[in-house]
DNA sequence: GGGCCGATTGTT
DNA sequence: ACAATCGGCCCG
């Protein structure tokens, strides 16, 4: 399917991230394949990461793998994880400001959680620094239909020990392609020797 | 170079 | 509750 109406543009973008992540529920992420057909879902849930959140892989500066979340806001920014999946991201915020949204969720099959969608989707790397907001891209977002605000929900981050007070995780209530029903942080690690 | 740990997922 | 699996990052 090919996209429709026109991609969010950077001043989408450059605003405070958990708004941005909020605004993105049902939005449609578009995925162009190698050969040129369209992959296509409506995104159904999302998390904000902003540069002073211990949680954020920005938190202590720009490296060489965070940098892009550095960049201009539009931004692709995908990371490897777990030695296993990828996750997509959505650089925001000013150019300069090391922030992006995480897209945990889109409808459709196998593409409930972050690294389902990575693979169903075959989106790597290769994408790290791809611009959203160019419609050549592989990788675009345009606006979707009206969400009822009612019917987004709003909790903590999950798979993060780190600042479990931000209430910055947003999804569809009731979804099927919303990761967990509830979010769920990993095991208690060992406790400290002391 | 060593060692720890992770924005996950699937199995026990 | 835990294993798989490996790159990033900090430290020395």
């Amino acid at each position: 399917m090919l996209p429709l109406g026109n991609a969010l543009t950077g001043d989408f973008y450059a605003r405070h991230t958990p708004d941005v992540a909020r605004d993105l529920i049902g939005a449609t992420l578009y995925r162009k394949l190698p050969d040129g057909t369209f992959l296509s879902g409506k995104i159904v849930e999302t998390e904000a990461y902003r540069e002073d959140d211990p949680a954020c892989h920005a938190a202590r500066g720009p490296t060489p793998r965070c940098k892009i979340l550095f960049g201009p806001p539009g931004l692709a920014y995908v990371y490897f994880i777990y030695g296993n999946y990828h996750c997509l991201n959505v650089v925001t915020e000013p150019e300069g400001v090391g922030c992006a949204v995480l897209i945990r969720g889109v409808e459709g099959d196998n593409t409930n959680g972050p690294g389902k969608l990575c693979r169903e989707w075959i989106i790597t790397r290769d994408h790290n620094g791809v611009n959203f907001t160019d419609p050549s891209s592989e990788l675009l977002i345009c606006k979707g239909d009206p969400v009822n605000p009612q019917d987004i929900g709003v909790s903590s981050r999950i798979g993060i020990s780190a600042a479990q007070h931000l209430q910055w995780r947003y999804f569809l209530k009731g979804h099927p392609s919303v990761s967990r029903p509830k979010p769920y942080n990993r095991p208690q690690r060992k406790a400290p020797a002391r």
